[in-house]
DNA sequence: TCCTCATCATGAGGTAACCTCAGTATATGA
DNA sequence: TCATATACTGAGGTTACCTCATGATGAGGA
């Protein structure tokens, strides 16, 4: 019946984002892993060897939170730290084998995730949500 | 089907809406009140009086959870329960007078503390991205 | 050299916002 | 009237964050 029709832009937001997280985690629960393990081992993966706080900043959170999630990880064998060669304050994070390997295999189970909940959407809206969204996010 | 760009489109609508939580709840922290309860609170004074149920379905989320927010926000007498006069399995819940005031200042406050965050937007994009989440928001 | 101050990761401890499952009270339909 | 469904809530999780304090380490003087 009533829709809602009335929410504002930022609880839209929040909102899509929740259903977004599901459909993801749901499609992460197979292989055991929450949506957050899955976004930081892509990062890992992608950048071969991070930093812990470098890491923190790519994933927009606190280092201490870079730190629960890389334990996570680490204790699934995924990762591994590894002393920086540059700095002995610092921690660098590496995929291991397996983390590779899950790592693209984790990659297109998403995108199938994301597709279906994004199938609703033209290619020309998704392409414009992309945008938008992106100036949002860059944002200062 | 395939996109030509952007698989991390749910990434970046997670980010934004983090950042956009992030806003929401600092605004309101100065009133001792979170986000989610704030959003409660708002469906609460435009409906006049919902049933816990539909409230939960409001807010999609479980009913046992509407239950804690309507909790905390009773515990500041924001709103108050009452037995549903055609159901005495439901529970009415309805803002009470100072309910109704601190939703209304919220609402302003909300309101500026999202329009600086979607400041960034042009006013075409703004509608834009309105429409396209609605799309989202409202799939089955 | 030694001293100070910033920075890196992490232990300890906390929070919001969800969840499921089971139970009690009440409604409803055959 | 009885079986089954529904409305809320207690109990007990979980995730994904946070701050603050601390032990190393680095970097720049004096």
């Amino acid at each position: 019946m009533t829709h809602a029709h009335d929410d504002s832009t930022s609880d839209l937001l929040m909102t899509a984002a929740r259903s977004m997280r599901r459909a993801f985690g749901e499609a992460m629960a197979a292989w055991d892993i929450t949506p957050s393990q899955a976004r930081a081992l892509r990062i890992v993966g992608e950048l071969g060897s991070v930093r812990l706080s470098v890491l923190a900043e790519r994933l927009r959170i606190a280092p201490r939170s870079a730190t629960e999630v890389v334990d996570a990880l680490e204790a699934r064998s995924l990762v591994a730290r590894e002393p920086d060669p540059a700095d002995r304050r610092a921690t660098s994070v590496v995929p291991t084998t397996e983390g590779t390997r899950l790592g693209a295999e984790l990659e297109k189970a998403r995108r199938t995730a994301t597709e279906q909940r994004l199938a609703v959407l033209a290619n020309g809206d998704r392409a414009e949500l992309d945008r938008i969204l992106r100036l949002l996010v860059d944002q200062p």
